[in-house]
DNA sequence: TTACAAAATGTGCACGAGCACAAACAGGAA
DNA sequence: TTCCTGTTTGTGCTCGTGCACATTTTGTAA
């Protein structure tokens, strides 16, 4: 049976009231005391009920702002569903949680956009980060104000905030290569397609993948690495250029979006099972790719997983106050083919 | 802001008490009242608080039974340490989880544990059932004297619990075979060990492992399938015997434990290069074949997340009374190779 | 000793829902 | 009308914590 406060103040003969100072910190406490009451909490491992705390703070309405990157991502909408999911477990917690996207990939509208956050009076703040010194400032400035600031999916260096929630994604750059590998045990030309966008996670992607194969010695030889803009003719137009100018490509890594694009030119050119494909990104372009065979293995980041976790933490600190844990979260790396899903 | 019974009754101009009645589904409400506030509650989209809720009834102690299998499988470590890291989370909220590990895998065993938490007043349990008519009946019993059953990780026919979590094994075994199909796109010998333990989940990956080979009409050819007691140095004796006898063998696939004896056959062999290895769980002994490039791929289910959401399922219905839906959770199959951990 | 802050401690209400019991009301019989 | 019974409605406390404010104790100077 959960140990309370009540009992705690009749153990050290004094009042609840006491006691919740002692346990909250809080002056007006005589320094015996104080340490009488800490004892006997540590004795009985005291652990506050949160029901208790959270139903006499659920007035408060705790503001929570997640800044996400532009909505026409499918992956995108996959962490909202869970971030609605969170929000429906935790709303009677009285938080709030507010969801902010950007249109550009400028750094300079997602520090309005934190601005706002701001001036809302957000107490705390997931954001997915562009690239940019600037916006790293910026997540500092608020982390130095008091506004608990939790980064997600891309990190960048040199931020305060508290945790950041994600892959490693060199290590899905690695993965992909490590697949491939296994698809093209005797080698042959690979080609890249990397998203242009300006999330860290596309560049650490590439460099894992090209670490991989450079360390296993591997026989697979990577043709230039070619930029997409996440768009279905770009890459397209990119996956034709690679076949017809080497005749014998064996496999394609593609970090980001454009997926769909890839699949129609190895339709068109009859190319679908003969050319090893290993993408990111469980959405829906992906699962046609995958079910038909044009697709060999794609690297998942559980983004529903992601929405959820980034309001769970955010609410264990603001809610439940419990630790002051500066612990990442890192989300595995998932690998769906044919028959896995 | 959240709607309250204070607020209901005010606009039906009732009392809270009045209001508690119709909305708990108690006599002693005029019919015209009670249509009066369920009219006003629907309107207001009321939803019960259940901080309000857990907090009275936390004094209750709802005590949910834990039913598993032997502990000395790791896979049941993983789903022990998801238990107690769920129970940390909800043992605010009155809850109360017992873990009974069975000794043996005797139906009998299972069906006296789970009559010692009947009598011990469970009023939820979760059962890793053995595949035996005589269990599913005590199941069935214990459902129809209103206990909140649910089942996991194996599947078994004909019971009446209200949810089932786990992975379809079928598809792993699908999976598994998809995975040795890229591995051996040339075809030759594949041999299977399957354990012997009395789960319908082995069963149910050897059948899936053979519908898919034989629907892809794969060139691969499935020796004998060898039972193993999930027992080191029976999986090594079986995993000479099938190099000895197949000097080509190209493949194996492992649906259960004794995978460390796979790993030592082959080392001794000088094979472990050589032949393609999908195995079952992601417990230590495969993390470090996966490493050392013995086993191919890894196929997991989670343990950790399975285990708490037994708990979560069950808390979600004893103490939240939300919703009595039927829906089953479908733990997704993972893929590991050695550099996506 | 008294006076009077300042420090220390205690008390009461709030949060939302559940539940036991009290109070009010209706209808019928004498 | 009075009395009784049964139905319907209202009240007050509980759960554990936080916080404002009331009360008591302490220390110090007059």
């Amino acid at each position: 049976m959960a140990v309370t406060i009540k009992e705690i103040a009749e153990l050290a003969n004094v009042s609840r009231g006491t006691v919740d100072k002692v346990l909250n910190d809080r002056p007006g406490v005589k320094k015996e005391t104080r340490q009488k009451v800490l004892k006997i909490a540590k004795e009985l491992n005291y652990k506050p009920n949160f029901l208790g705390k959270a139903l006499v703070q659920s007035k408060a309405h705790v503001k929570i702002g997640i800044v996400l990157t532009p909505e026409y991502n499918p992956y995108i909408q996959e962490v909202i569903a869970g971030i609605k999911r969170a929000q429906d477990e935790f709303q009677a917690f009285g938080i709030e949680v507010v969801i902010k996207m950007l249109i550009s990939l400028e750094p300079a509208e997602q520090i309005s956009i934190l601005n706002e956050l701001e001036s809302e009076g957000a107490a705390g703040m997931a954001v997915l980060p562009i690239d940019d010194p600037t916006v790293r400032d910026k997540i500092n400035q608020l982390v130095s104000r008091g506004i608990d600031v939790i980064t997600f999916n891309s990190k960048i260096e040199g931020t305060n905030d508290f945790c950041f929630v994600g892959q490693d994604h060199r290590k899905g750059g690695r993965t992909a290569a490590g697949l491939l590998m296994k698809l093209l045990p005797s080698g042959g030309d690979v080609g890249v397609i990397i998203s242009s966008y300006r999330l860290s996670c596309h560049q650490n992607r590439l460099q894992g993948f090209l670490d991989k194969l450079k360390e296993s010695s591997s026989p697979l030889h990577v043709l230039e690495v070619q930029e997409n803009q996440e768009r279905k003719d770009d890459a397209f137009k990119i996956t034709l250029e690679y076949c017809n100018q080497h005749p014998d490509l064996k496999g394609l890594y593609i970090t980001g979006g454009g997926i769909a694009g890839v699949g129609s030119a190895l339709n068109l050119l009859n190319l679908s099972h003969k050319i090893a494909v290993v993408c990111h990104d469980l959405i829906p372009d992906t699962l046609v790719l995958l079910k038909n065979g044009t697709v060999d293995f794609a690297l998942g980041q559980s983004p529903d997983f992601q929405g959820y976790q980034l309001v769970k933490i955010l609410f264990e600190r603001l809610i439940k106050r419990q630790k002051p844990e500066n612990k990442d979260v890192e989300i595995p790396i998932t690998i769906a083919t044919q028959d896995s899903l």
